[in-house]
DNA sequence: TTTGTTGTAATCATCTTGATTACATCTATA
DNA sequence: TATAGATGTAATCAAGATGATTACAACAAA
């Protein structure tokens, strides 16, 4: 099992995005372009970062740009948008005996120590800003 | 995207053979039974923990125990048995553009921030041993 | 030798992902 | 106001993963 790439590809938007702001129409042509997928894969992305408040995309003239401030948006905040994950990380079997003491109380046992690893998970993504990754692509260029 | 529920139906497994070590053959069906699912199932589940050393089944007269301490079985170790995830945790897009400055440096940008995510999960997974959760579950009983 | 089990292959339906086509809708501008 | 270039979105599609299930050979203890 994998968390899906439109998570990735999400990040990558919004860097281009940052990258280009001034520079270039960001197109989802031009966003395909650099991360090398169909361009309603980007629409697609594009749409869910605008429902969640991340980016403006101007319809029929084309072009996105992000709306907060790089410094303001974490890498949690994208995995979010695109639903990475929905609900719980962990899948659990649907239907535990209950009539078994272990089935019974197995869900009392482990949910907690399951939120606990999902939300370690979460805290270090919400560590990250757009701005760290693009502090750091720019000492690379 | 969920972590497959061959984790959870691990873990239940194990619990089975804590709690009924003494008490019970527990057979696949026996333990079927708690967890719910086919029986097959919890074969291929105890196929994977016999291959990580954590049981041994007899095959013909039938019944699985646990082979290690149960204080020396962490969540981590379950996990990784049945292949929750294979290698990295996040599918990253395959071809980004070289050709384009954010392509070229995604990978470096991003892939230690990511590892670094995973690795928090699967620390906090490395912190649960099955004699903790035992201890939960005899204190419900 | 019989009985109850495990080991494993083979199917199957279902779901998700990601790619792609198609087309209606929109907007800046010529 | 017509047009060129975009976006928004539905509809398909192939591929892969998951979990359920059947079937049966191999095995081991009584």
């Amino acid at each position: 099992m994998q968390i899906p790439s439109r998570f990735t590809v999400a990040v990558h938007t919004l860097l281009v995005l940052c990258y280009f702001a001034d520079t270039q129409k960001t197109t989802s042509e031009f966003i395909a372009a650099s991360v090398n997928v169909n361009p309603v894969i980007i629409r697609k992305t594009l749409s869910c970062l605008k429902a969640a408040g991340l980016v403006s995309v101007k319809a029929g003239s084309g072009g996105a740009r992000l709306v907060r401030d790089p410094s303001e948006v974490t890498l949690f905040d994208v995995y979010r948008a695109v639903d990475s994950v929905e609900g719980a990380l962990f899948h659990f079997h649907e239907h535990p005996n209950p009539a078994c003491p272990v089935g019974k109380n197995v869900h009392a046992v482990l949910d907690g120590r399951l939120e606990a690893a999902q939300a370690a998970l979460e805290r270090e993504l919400q560590g990250v800003t757009l701005a760290d990754l693009m502090r750091d692509l720019n000492q690379r260029l």
